[in-house]
DNA sequence: CTGAAAGCGCTTACAG
DNA sequence: CTGAAAGCGCTTACAG
């Protein structure tokens, strides 16, 4: 236990008060005297605040819950990393929570992150279904959604990434590169971001004045199984084409294994564009030119945003922040035609 | 706001000694009829305690403190799933913390963490100094020390990895595969890990009658670009070799790129062996087999050991739980000599 | 079996 | 410029 504002006053011959507006220095009525011999007496016994006393009179923790589905998970660390940097800078803690795409662990945790009494939360809603998270409408904290938009009367904000114009830019690249037979592999259908990138893709094609086929597409869910599976299924229905744009990298890998397997070289033969920049994408595959989902920077926002909520009191704040992407290029050396 | 305890109280005609006791299940001796309606009114109101309260009184808060040096890298978030599940079957939060392998960083969360009352830490000290850590020093709060060993007084157990089997381990299958003439390019040598994943390489190597050479091996620091270096470097040497063990995966995928580069294929002409086995290994690399670190476990089984100390006020305890490692053998296509 | 009371360490009007 | 006092919501001896 560290030294208490009580034992300060006393040793200093002040009042408490004193003691605490020294300490926040909401001290600008106070004599330089008593500052002085305040902060010393302090500093000498190296006093730690107790920030449960303090808490429960200001009602704030100075602590951000932080939500999503899997750390473990590539997509997060970023994020995890973006928010909690920003945190640290305006003297918050993060307190971090899986929950496995479960609305059960969705709703638990905002219960335990309630009673803890965190200032707000942090919210990756990762699930498939656009239907209601329930924990979300019974939450009383001030929350920011990241990464995936969603209709909530208690969401404060959003930071989102610009899907459609991040899909659009990497199907343009495709077409730039001389590719016109553009497969594509997504993740979801249902969801918004899934959507969105769909209407990039066509956007992309259209104005290059060329057509969009339904048998072109596919979609199925944001992993490597079915990024190899799709693009079996389009070598045995024996469509021709000359690229592939993938809804994630995990698709993009899946498909560039089962390309490999069937004998073609990428990019040589075969253009493939992933969407995310994993971790491991520059590592795993140097073919492959990603979509770049500016991940570091939206867990870093989102905070910021909340903060800016909080500290403003502007609690009918609905900002929405829309990030851009950025195209990775990576040894494309397929020539322009 | 939730309703309090005492507007419980005052609903159920009793006092709030009675609602405590109830709502902590201190109940034994409380009659079924008033704990009913306590837990009635509650339900009703969906009360929520207000944790800061609790705490100012208990000197709990049933938060632990995860400092590590980056959740960014793939080393890590196993580790902080590990712990956050055990944390949570537990009803603790994990507050997490990033310190770049700063010392000032360390010192720094250890403080707010003090202030935030966290009831322990459990830390990731991954510098490259065996020297001490200051901030632990100073640090008054229960510690686990994970991955790394190290010597402090206020240490109350730690969770490491047997280093010197895994590496053992994972000699030896290059050895029973029939490689003899196996380098070693090891990431720091200061540190207790890199002497004990030296020491595994030098029994296996004794056991199986092979001389120990010092010109197989090169120590550099735990990065791709440091295998890529030493192994031009042993390239450029003409030392004969089949096969390469190394101090981690990152190392081993950047001595891989540069056998590649030089004509080999890997395993068939060079056998190469990692550590750790971040996630990538797998997809990256699957001709590369590794000595699994058990990071999950050891997140996992770190959170465990600190809530047995807290619990069983066990403040003397100094555990140390060592943890095996798990060779994954990957695409090992060389026949048996 | 239950209640009255003190107290955890702090902040915040308010009075002077 | 500074102090006395109330109170945040809870738990914990203690008394009955």
């Amino acid at each position: 236990m560290s030294i208490t504002i009580k034992e300060i006053a006393k040793l200093a011959q002040v009042s408490t008060a004193t003691v605490s507006m020294i300490l926040n220095k909401k001290d600008q009525c106070i004599g330089d005297a008593t500052r002085e011999k305040v902060l010393a007496i302090a500093a000498e016994h190296h006093y730690i605040p107790n920030n449960a006393a303090r808490s429960l009179v200001t009602r704030k923790t100075n602590t951000i819950g932080l939500i999503m589905p899997d750390i473990t998970n590539p997509f997060f660390p970023e994020i995890a990393r973006g928010a909690e940097d920003k945190a640290s800078e305006s003297r918050y803690s993060i307190i971090f929570c899986n929950t496995d795409d479960s609305e059960r662990q969705e709703e638990k945790y905002i219960d335990i992150l309630t009673e803890k009494m965190v200032d707000g939360i942090i919210f990756a809603h990762a699930a498939e279904s656009e239907e209601g998270c329930s924990g979300l409408n019974k939450c009383k904290l001030p929350v920011i959604l990241i990464d995936r938009d969603y209709n909530n009367e208690n969401v404060k904000g959003r930071v989102v990434v610009d899907n459609e114009k991040g899909s659009y830019s990497g199907v343009s690249h495709l077409i730039k590169q001389g590719y016109r037979k553009i497969l594509y592999i997504a993740g979801a259908i249902k969801t918004q971001t899934a959507k969105d990138r769909l209407a990039g893709y066509r956007r992309a094609l259209s104005e290059n004045l060329i057509d969009y086929k339904d048998y072109y597409v596919k979609s199925g869910s944001y992993r490597r199984e079915w990024g190899y599976e799709a693009m079996g299924q389009f070598l045995n229905e024996n469509i021709p084409f000359d690229s592939v744009f993938c809804g994630n990298d995990l698709i993009a890998f899946g498909a560039i294994k089962k390309l490999k397997e069937a004998g073609y070289r990428i990019p040589e033969d075969i253009g493939v564009v992933g969407f995310d920049d994993i971790y491991v994408s520059s590592m795993m595959e140097p073919a492959l030119t990603t979509v770049k989902q500016p991940n570091y920077e939206m867990g870093y926002r989102a905070v910021e945003l909340l903060i800016d909520v909080l500290e403003k009191k502007n609690l009918e704040s609905n900002h929405k922040i829309v990030l851009d992407t950025e195209l990775v290029v990576r040894n494309s050396t397929r020539l322009l035609k």
